[in-house]
DNA sequence: CAGTGGTCTAGACCACAAT
DNA sequence: TTGTGGTCTAGACCACTGT
């Protein structure tokens, strides 16, 4: 049983999505959505609020809440998008990866920082080559500590590594901080994504968290720099 | 008068980016901190949860809230620092604009789409280098209608068109939708930001939004890729 | 079991906008 | 004045964690 805000979210966001609710158009106000849902006016904002903080709507005092512009470009992939999801999910194609190393190490200082285990503790050591419809898209390095999430395989690697944490391992994947940027692109990069000396790559660097706060990823993402994007949105308090 | 929620939360932010809350350390109760600002729980998680979404703590059923850790990184600066002000308030630093080009255009398609305003219409094009310590650090190409910004002068360029727009002209900047990019750099970039051939910048492309929810602006920044970074958090709902 | 957060209610008062 | 969202209360019940 969902709870009650997530319904009345689910319901305006796929308003929103399929048209029903059009760019600029006013949403139900709060009162109608209570009288429609049977719920309190913080029930509702709830879910509203939602919808502000992903950048979807906006609300005003004395107005009501109104639909913002979509900003999509379908030539590229958003990052984003990708959420705390493999890229397995995208809308964007087939997809599959070539595991080019693994293996494990010993964590350097930053490694061990990053995944708050010790330095020299012996940590996954994983490169893979992300391929989207046979094309290359995306050079991937993990780090992740065997204590904590073990058993990792060529086939789990083959597969999707998330959908092993929460379906095997029964653990549950809570939230990732990303940090982005450009950088020229390397050996690595020329020969697995194709890209010319010229070209760069977008940098993901991320480290994810299960729900009881313990980061288990650490990784760095080189996209090629014409296919990807990172999209966020802020709204001022 | 500061919202309870709003009391709180900066008590709480305050408390972490100080030190007087540690990384990984429990942060009091819902119920310690209704007593000690003799307010609702509902109030109290207001101001958890706002400190949730930017991914400074997380919260477990049955066990508490706990400080996460921080990602820092002091060589470079993070686009998301910058919010919705203008470059002046970093703590990078002093800095300046140089304002390269200034004039009027009339909008593309693009451009119109992005300003919901019609093709052909008349916008302010500029282009203005970003300077910090007597660096070059980012190109700024900026598009707004005179029609919602009126009265813009090379000496408002020289300071912030932000503080412009909210104290001379009275509106309020509310919100902003970001998406960043890798990108080889041009010619542009090579003479003003003094790049070479093969090193890229981190394009942001943003729309900003006023409080009717009007966007004003619409502005593609080029940074140096070894200077800026661009951060995001999101939690799995 | 007690401690803690997640959700929800049924009101209340206020601020702001349009008429 | 009416419609709308912003904030806040004082409870309630439930779910999960650790002892």
């Amino acid at each position: 049983m969902s709870a009650k805000y997530k319904v009345i979210y689910d319901y305006l966001r796929n308003g929103i999505t399929d048209g029903t609710f059009k760019t600029g158009s006013k949403l139900p106000d709060e009162l109608t959505i209570c009288s429609e849902f049977n719920c309190s006016r913080m029930t509702a904002k709830k879910a509203y609020d939602m919808l502000v903080s992903e950048g979807l709507i906006y609300r005003r005092q004395g107005q009501g809440s109104f639909v913002l512009a979509k900003q999509q470009d379908l030539d590229v992939i958003d990052v984003q998008e990708r959420q705390l999801e493999g890229l397995s999910r995208t809308s964007h194609g087939r997809s599959k990866s070539h595991v080019i190393r693994f293996g494990l190490i010993f964590a350097t200082k930053e490694i061990a920082d990053k995944l708050n285990i010790n330095e020299n503790d012996p940590v996954y050591d994983i490169l893979r080559l992300r391929i989207i419809n046979d094309k290359p898209y995306t050079l991937e390095q993990t780090y992740m500590s065997p204590a904590l999430i073990p058993g990792i395989t060529q086939d789990v690697l083959n597969e999707s590594i998330y959908s092993y944490i929460e379906n095997e391992l029964g653990l549950k994947i809570a939230s990732a901080q990303k940090t982005s940027r450009a950088d020229i692109s390397n050996d690595l990069d020329h020969e697995y994504l194709k890209l010319k000396d010229i070209e760069p790559v977008l940098e993901v660097e991320q480290v994810a968290y299960l729900d009881n706060g313990k980061p288990f990823e650490y990784s760095f993402s080189r996209h090629r720099y014409d296919l990807f994007t990172f999209s966020s949105y802020s709204v001022r308090r």
